[in-house]
DNA sequence: TTGCGTGTGTACGGTAACGAACATACCCTG
DNA sequence: CAGGGTATGTTCGTTACCGTACACACGCAA
């Protein structure tokens, strides 16, 4: 099932939420819904995009993968971004691949009239380039992350990053999948939320997590979960509902 | 001795080299030299700038300095790009701090100037967008090989890093900041840095290390400082001098 | 020269994660 | 409802790094 409800509207997205008028029209007639199934690949490494997604109920992991297979994570993008930034960048390709990792919906256009409404530099660009800054700041988060943080606080982090970007508390993802985008082995990952779940803030079963306390899961996860949480609320305006308060 | 130099033509700097004549006039007046010192700090976390800073000999690393006061690098800025990315991003400010790791000059510009220029999209535009996609990339193959390359790889690769941004083979520079900037402990680079030496790829004494054998160095290091680099010369154009071969 | 500050070498036990192997348990399918 | 594929639990020895402690060594300055 790659998608129970009908497409959601564009406001369900953060680039494309309550656009200006004019921008609204031009873009309304160009965007197409498509549904992403889990595991599907929106683009490899090195390879050139033929749209850009805006997802609005997916969850789509970028990740890189190593030349003796080994991967990790280094950024999710939901409702709150767009995937393709190398695309206005500047750049058309990057070295990292980009796989859904949550099944939903996304909103796409295509290069042509995504650069012309870009070359605009009206309220979309400047939406996109905070948009990159967020992205930038979560990379970023998570290289400290990475080094400095146990298994158990990434997947804590991990968790709350993607409980964000969804609208239920049910992940459907198998402890293998975690482990392969915290770049850890599965069983730290069994270990860890074995942790988690005897504590009473997650229940899991065979592909699927419940997150039963939220608070819980942000106290047991370290500052890098709050700073980008903060940082993107700053750089895009609060997110609807979930997430830490701010300071 | 901040430098021994009179301040390097823009030229050396590649957002600044080579720019169209009238970019080139319009920059030339407003863009003021200065002298960077080890140390220095160009802007703290959270904190707005005054000034964006193009490196000409300078090198500048971004780090995150975490609650406990451990730290680590997310990225470094010499003559190939700027300092202080989210003036043009529209975020004004960062969670991370920006310090002098290698003393030399920089030329700087006011906001009120760069954004004047910035908000034509002309040619500066695009190449500050291509920048921060090559700065995205280093941040990001940052936290992969945070997660799952040893001390004396990240050692070597920093190295490299440091020495593509240097106009000589000495770095000044101890352990004991390498290890912060690595996020490790100061005997995790002591230990990492007597084998390269007893290898003969690299010379050091009291605050100094030398280059001697790059190739090596780069044999010994993981695959990110190849994919960064060959990244960044792919976007921001060939590097002079320094570095892999493209393949 | 004689310090003393600072940078580096080395050792120790402790710990977190690794790699591999195997046991169990769930759930879909036939 | 039986079977097989797949997800998870558990164990073992190994390794890399951590934290602490302390010894040494270089080089500037009095």
């Amino acid at each position: 099932m790659p998608h129970r409800h009908p497409p959601a509207s564009f406001d369900v997205n953060r680039m494309l939420a309550t656009l200006p008028e004019d921008v609204h029209e031009r873009l309304r007639p160009r965007l197409e819904a498509v549904p992403l199934a889990l595991g599907q690949v929106i683009y490899e490494a090195h390879q050139s995009l033929s749209h850009v997604y805006f997802p609005t109920t997916a969850i789509v992991s970028l990740l890189y993968t190593m030349e003796n297979g080994r991967s990790a994570e280094m950024g999710v993008v939901g409702c709150d971004g767009v995937v393709g930034i190398a695309v206005f960048m500047g750049g058309e390709t990057a070295p990292n691949r980009a796989v859904v990792t949550s099944a939903g919906d996304a909103w796409r256009l295509d290069l042509e009239h995504f650069r012309e409404e870009f070359r605009r530099v009206g309220e979309l660009h400047r939406r996109l380039l905070l948009y990159t800054q967020a992205l930038l700041t979560q990379m970023s988060q998570t290289a400290v992350c990475n080094r400095l943080h146990s298994v158990e606080q990434q997947l804590c982090r991990w968790l709350l990053l993607s409980h964000d970007r969804l609208d239920c508390d049910d992940l459907t993802m198998t402890q293998e999948l975690i482990a392969d985008m915290l770049g850890v082995r599965r069983e730290g990952v069994s270990t860890a939320a074995h942790r988690l779940s005897h504590a009473g803030l997650i229940r899991y079963k065979r592909g699927h997590i419940t997150i039963i306390d939220r608070a819980g899961l942000e106290s047991r996860a370290c500052e890098c979960y709050r700073v980008v949480k903060t940082e993107c609320d700053r750089l895009l305006g609060q997110s609807p509902g979930r997430g830490v308060p701010q300071a």
